[in-house]
DNA sequence: CTTGACCTTCCCCTGTACTGGAAGGTCCAG
DNA sequence: CTGGACCTTCCAGTACAGGGGAAGGTCAAG
């Protein structure tokens, strides 16, 4: 299989895949006597795999370090389960963070939507910020 | 005032107040005989307006808008208003697709917590993504 | 035989908010 | 007069995950 074939049945793009071999996610593929790249059906899988990895928040960095243990023969379980928890403390902090974030803009939206807005002083830029 | 001192006053670096004026947040400042930038005093309340803009989620080219709108003599509260409630809404997004996320990885680590961990199929890369 | 779809490598670009460093000029204290 | 702290400009790079497009090779259908 050609890496458009490969790309559509993955639902990605052959630039992205070749992108992904280049970064160490993919291994090198087979080539065709005239240089295509040629692919087993099998190497959706993989792809498949980087897609599960990024919509658990994963970066392609970490999803390559699962790869490599796999491909080095070795169980990564443990290595993603270390992965998970570290994610899960990082998406807590995100979230406190943005419902920080979330009150403070509404006090300011609610100052903003108070009326008078003539009474600006020239000297501050804005009175609402 | 030289850039050093007034980077101290606002709480920021000399290097970020060029990137600042480079970017049109601030104007081109007076510059001394021998080249150097040479800020009035007040030129911190920018700055802090600025850093106010940050704690409220704006970006720099948001920042910049209200800033221009200032500048060019009008009052930019209404423009602060809209940009807030839409900063509003992109924070409610994030915190539901964060929310959303943090279920599903909690999901995947309660399965990675799953103790037999030798079944793992050689083909699937990992069972826990 | 030609056309169009597909493939190859290559390098640069995107957006965000800076940061680092080189090469050189200025200012002030000792 | 020299050393160090400060300033100037410009170039380049950081992290992230690709995207754009050039220049050229390959393949199958009509």
């Amino acid at each position: 299989m050609r890496i458009g074939k490969l790309a559509q049945r993955a639902g990605t793009r052959a630039k992205t895949l070749r992108f992904y071999e280049k970064q160490g996610l993919l291994p090198p593929a087979d080539r065709t006597p005239s240089g295509y790249r040629d692919y087993e059906p099998d190497a959706v899988n993989r792809i498949d795999f980087i897609h599960r990895g990024q919509a658990a928040g994963l970066t392609l960095a970490q999803i390559r370090q699962i790869l490599d243990i796999r491909d080095s023969g070795s169980s990564p379980c443990e290595h993603v389960r270390n992965l998970l928890d570290a994610r899960l403390c990082e998406i807590e902090q995100q979230i406190a963070q943005l419902t920080a974030l979330h009150d403070s803009v509404v006090a300011l939206r609610d100052a903003a939507a108070d009326p008078a807005p003539a009474t600006c002083d020239p000297g501050l830029v804005c009175r609402y910020l």
